[in-house]
DNA sequence: CATGAATGAGCCTTCATTCAT
DNA sequence: AATGAATGAAGGCTCATTCAT
């Protein structure tokens, strides 16, 4: 898949030149983003980041402590924009069945679009010491996150325990969609779809 | 985590010289299957390898073409050896219940004593066509083997979809827990390990 | 001969540190050239020539894809200087006969200094692809400029077989005066060069 | 062009096994010569030549010193060869011209066969101390037969110098030819050979 | 004699990172 | 703030050569 060196990496260099480190910040973000999504964090030069932001090396260090660092910011901003997903379907209102597909469906989506990213993150958790805890963190505010749901809708203190186990589950089953694994097994998505789709409507509830 | 390099790599050189070409695979691929569980596979190197096997670098090249594929030796050979367990328990007797909770014990502890061997694995199947395939195959022999093991203690033909949620959840769950998110999140292990014996019964039955 | 890995590689660096990336490129060429005339083509490698050049072995690859690559700029550079040699004399005036014993003196000196290089070349001339294309590239350019020459002094419609025997003939006899092989076989270099310049004369007639 | 590592090594191993010294060493030399005439050299190594022989890769040491005395020795038993193709030309009667044409054809074909090895030749008589003084050899007594064979046909004393540079022309020449030079450059090798053979009659008579 | 597993020096190449401009 | 040439450690891999069997 990581078949990394397109003639043009991703986008011409959209040419910056002195702007505000805030903008230069972000640019590499961004290009970060997209080069590891593509070919994952080890099939990722930070020179490439660099250029494809449209800067040179150097620029990258005066940002970055290092690759990790880049990856971890490139995570946050983008676990940021799932948040932001997810409030808009919970805000837009709708029975609960129709809130939890839209959400299952945005979550499929949103594996699919991101799953080099989403690979890059499962190899790190594992060997980066802060890209775990800034991991945790997340997996935290999610809990705490569904429990205030819950308490505004019904009586039911459902435990954690179980709302982890959900979020578990439906990680790694929008992983599998995401990478294609259930047609290669030859199983029908939709059906599996439709599990997800009950198991949300019970963590909501 | 991975802080590779000791002075010596894991073990001193179990002495060789001349054995047989299996031997010395084997030797390879155990070695191999240590470093990537404790370095990860991007951490650890082939010469590294062939010295921790008690080789001189070459060796490494007269039996495997790169890195990928001792990756994959050790990931057969380990995914081998979980087989097994999972049929000796199958095999070893007792109600629905205790199986199952043998069962998911013994999940946990492999998850845990091979976390890093895991988390390499879910980034190369990511990664590299040929790790995808192989996990693929074993994906499909976890599904048949589910729906054998029904067939003859129920009628009831539950559905290949919901066999693999019930995998995805497992997996996930077992890597999380070998990983210490549960007590990371102060999160009671004991309850979600129960939750997994449940899930597995049902599984089963 | 080649007696590689003096203390010090040909020369002390000449500090470089941040210069034109096309002065780099020409201390690695002449590096390169220096090397390969010294210790032949496989006897040479990369890291060795950016050394010798005064850098460090990274730089190398910015500035080529691989060995070939310095060597065809190296024999492109040096091909071109013999051009302009041969160019200074034929415009240098005289009769006929000091003009071609002018080439001829000028080949053998060219063809000593740069034995290491040209035996390099014929060999590469047999195995690389591109090597041998430049290389007959050159030779067509030597026939073209024979026949032109030929054109403005004399009628004679002399054939390119002739001239690409004549060619032939020089290029093996300069090749082995320059490896000794005349004083080694104990027979008189002058009355051979003294031949060669009846050959250059009859050549451009 | 040498793309060597074919399935099979050129010939399947005829299976020797416990033979006489002097044919291990025949078969090591024969399968040599052919290794390093299709693949050059540096393309060939030991351990294939002793395969392709039939042998393994120990036995190669047993006979040779290393690689350069397998070529020494593959280059004398085929410059021997050519000696006796030289040989049974010249006593097969006929005009002078026809046996010049004779010796020239059968060079070209010779040439053309050996090309790889002869490439290689003329890298290693450059490079290998003891090449070139085997080589020196076989060009004096190329000398010496010339002279012999003159003096027994004409009274002309030509000079040695003379013989030399037919010697260097013929060899460049059919070098040439032998890797589509002329083709290359466009040029009628019919010609070429022609003035090879003038050039043969004169050297003989 | 022959085997072939094992050796290990060393070349090729990449890439995170620095720093003079 | 930005540049980009330069660094150099380190990993990938080959192959001539040895030696225990």
């Amino acid at each position: 898949m990581p078949v990394r060196g397109s003639t043009q990496d991703l986008v011409p260099p959209p040419r910056p030149r002195r702007g505000a480190p805030q903008e230069t910040r972000g640019r590499l973000i961004a290009a970060a983003t997209r080069l590891f999504n593509r070919d994952g964090f080890y099939g990722t030069d930070s020179n490439r980041i660099a250029r494809a932001a449209g800067y040179s090396p150097g620029v990258f260090y005066k940002h970055f402590k290092d690759k990790r660092e880049v990856f971890l910011a490139a995570y946050e901003q983008w676990s940021l924009a799932e948040w932001e997903q997810v409030t808009t379907i919970l805000s837009s209102g709708g029975s609960d069945r129709e809130m939890a597909r839209r959400l299952v469906l945005m979550s499929v989506d949103f594996h699919t679009r991101w799953r080099g990213l989403l690979a890059s993150l499962r190899q790190l958790v594992f060997t980066d010491e802060r890209v775990r805890t800034f991991h945790r963190r997340q997996r935290k505010r999610q809990l705490e996150w569904m429990a205030q749901l819950r308490a505004r809708r019904s009586a039911s203190p459902r435990r954690r325990e179980r709302d982890i186990v959900y979020l578990y589950m439906t990680e790694r089953t929008f992983d599998a969609i995401a990478q294609g694994e259930l047609r290669a097994l030859g199983l029908d998505k939709q059906l599996v779809i439709d599990a997800m789709v009950e198991s949300t409507v019970a963590a909501l509830g």
